[in-house]
DNA sequence: TTTGGTGCAAATTCTTTGCATCTCT
DNA sequence: AGAGATGCAAAGAATTTGCACCAAA
């Protein structure tokens, strides 16, 4: 079994949590997609409903978020951050050229985890597992996120 | 079997690769450790053999290097990102409170690849592993590695 | 010689924070 | 009422980059 580790649910497992509006919407909107939007893209959404939102905010709902256990911010590869509407654990793939990333929907492998647990010193509480590869898309058209970004012009700001 | 992508050994499997002092420290520091250390850090290391060497320098050839395979970027978890001297690959753990990052003697798991192959639209190149937890250290001694440089002073500069 | 590497510093990018003000409960 | 949230802007932290000079092949 793996553990989902978070600050605040940990220390406090019931805490209230107030409800305001933006970090209603902010939940709402990260459940609504099945992609793992970085906060950035988070914070674009947010705001057609939020124009007054600041990142700030966005980062802070976020955090907050998933230190209750509502969501999971994923730590794996590339540069930015990502979430996940989704808090329980789960696989992900991710495509090497766009950097999309998909559910794997695949259980997860409990043979794993025991072989882990005795092979070091560690106390193992819960791992990452991320895949790597080309999603369908990039598998006909070879061009990198970057190179995209690059023609379009499509940047933040 | 599991491919390590890297940019400039795919589209140039054996381009020569000149061998500057500053490159050649930067290799053999992090072969000589076993642990996995952040870029700065290896900054740190190679500076006491080469004083003058730039941080800037450290990160360009951590890039080429890792590019062409004879070290590997670990894009796991974490704000730092971390290197490490042995480019096969390998799984790791991490311990969620200090950080530390050990490598798990584990063979890989070919029945966990195939698996993932059929049930996704990817072709599936490889994947991430790491596995959080405490390290024996810490285990014992209950304290962050924020706690330790917030008490200490520990922090770079 | 010439192509690529280096040091330095400034620039970027992503994320966090201080503060005065506001708002849920 | 009052703890906690917000917007704003500024600060931080990690990484990348432009440029003039230097060095390995």
């Amino acid at each position: 079994m793996v553990t989902v580790m978070n600050k605040k649910s940990k220390d406090n497992p019931k805490l209230p949590l107030r409800m305001t509006r933006q970090r209603q919407v902010i939940l709402d909107e990260l459940r609504k997609v099945t992609s793992h939007p970085t906060a950035d893209e988070i914070y674009n959404m947010v705001r057609r409903r939020l124009p007054g939102i600041s990142l700030g905010t966005v980062y802070r709902n976020l955090e907050i978020l998933s230190d209750n256990g509502m969501i999971q911010k994923l730590e794996l590869s590339g540069s930015q951050r990502r979430y996940d509407g989704n808090p329980k654990l789960h696989y992900h793939v991710r495509c090497v050229r766009c950097e999309r990333m998909d559910d794997l929907p695949l259980s997860t492998l409990p043979a794993l985890e025991s072989a882990i647990r005795k092979s070091c010193g560690y106390e193992v509480l819960g791992y990452r597992l991320e895949f790597i590869g080309l999603c369908p898309k990039c598998r006909k058209f070879p061009e990198t996120r970057k190179e995209r970004q690059d023609k379009n012009g499509t940047k933040r700001k």
